[in-house]
DNA sequence: GGTGGACTTGAATGAACGCTCAATATAGAG
DNA sequence: CTCTATATTGAGCGTTCATTCAAGTCCACC
């Protein structure tokens, strides 16, 4: 038919999530991604339809593939609470892997973007809800089989658990070593940990 | 001598913070200041120099202000633990309270700010690790009174508590009902005072 | 080996950016 | 009242922003 494209769309969207990962939304200039993406501006717009586009498509890839990775945790741990916390510590070596940013991005998009930015910030909104759904489910299912208590709900557990992996990213964000973020993430999995049923008990 | 300034210094760095809190530091341009601050740029190049270093006092300013909340809250409480689960309760109001945003700026800051603009984002830093060392501080007082069981870390303590109020803050800036933000804060609250040595001592 | 049509290019667009500075306004000192 | 010192003004600086589009490029197919 026709001139066939010499850039792969998935490459070019894993590019352009580093970008924006790395450096937010307002920071990143289409004269970064043109470098970044190796291509010029009418390309750029010509595939993704805008700046806006871009990052929405870039924030599902990126909430897809921390779906993924949290699923694959789970199904190596057959007890729900052991995959969770295995999550967490798993978290802990942020530090140690050459990541964009080591907090995540759904939550600097929370953070960063406005009124004027409503869509995309409205897809964070829902990614972040997503990702909560995950944790209450596994903690349902924890429930389910009697890892955790029946008094315990898992609705609240599992805000409380993003609530402290976002407070584990942002503190992991800040210039400080390595071993304190996997001190915090083992006291946060240990804690994780204390709801298993059998240890509830005793302190009921 | 000479003219003398119709702006307030004070006043004026209140509206920008206002501002800076609200929307970011990108976000926030200087036509927008200047409606705000009711200045022409030239008013506010003469008085604070640049918009990053009035940036800069702005987030000064709210550390400053955030500190004494602090400080407010624990001299309202003689138990060092009830001091700062009060805090943590008090934060469970936040969607309650009309604020520029229900996100900790010094958060905001950190994840949004870049290599260019490297000493706005050092002062945030520096910020948060004062407002880690309060906490820190606290649970050491606790430790030294006896509310803490000695094998406790008042360090890892005190980033735990600093991790949970930056996630806590992150979850009230998505869009959810007053009613989950509270029960959050409740739920940190207790683990909180579940520290106490005397509790403690039944799951050690 | 044309030719059609999808892909790519990059100069150009107007708007918005942070910021400067010569001009102007104003209040106290003499 | 005049002078002087400082505060304020706002037009305008050069730059960068996201975006557009006419022209050019290249491959599949006839």
């Amino acid at each position: 038919m026709a001139r066939v494209s010499i850039h792969n769309r998935q490459d070019s969207l894993e590019r352009a999530l580093h970008l924006f990962w790395q450096k937010g939304f307002h920071a990143t200039s289409l004269k970064d991604l043109e470098k970044a993406l190796d291509m010029r501006p009418g390309s750029i717009y010509a595939t993704f339809g805008s700046k806006d586009g871009l990052f929405q498509e870039a924030l599902e890839r990126y909430a897809r593939l921390g779906l993924a990775e949290l699923d694959r945790t789970f199904q190596a741990y057959e007890s729900p609470l052991a995959g969770l916390a295995a999550y967490l510590r798993a978290l802990g070596g942020i530090c140690d892997k050459e990541l964009p940013s080591r907090a995540c991005m759904l939550v600097k998009s929370l953070l960063e973007l406005g009124e004027r930015e409503r869509i995309a910030r409205d897809k964070a909104e829902a990614l972040l809800a997503g990702m909560e759904a995950r944790f209450v489910d596994r903690f349902a299912e924890a429930k389910k089989v009697g890892e955790l208590d029946s008094r315990l709900d898992p609705v609240l557990l599992g805000r409380r658990l993003q609530a402290e992996i976002m407070g584990l990213r942002a503190f992991a964000q800040r210039d400080v070593d390595s071993a304190a973020v996997h001190a915090l993430a083992e006291d946060m999995a240990q804690s994780l940990e204390a709801l298993r049923a059998d240890e509830v008990a005793e302190i009921v």
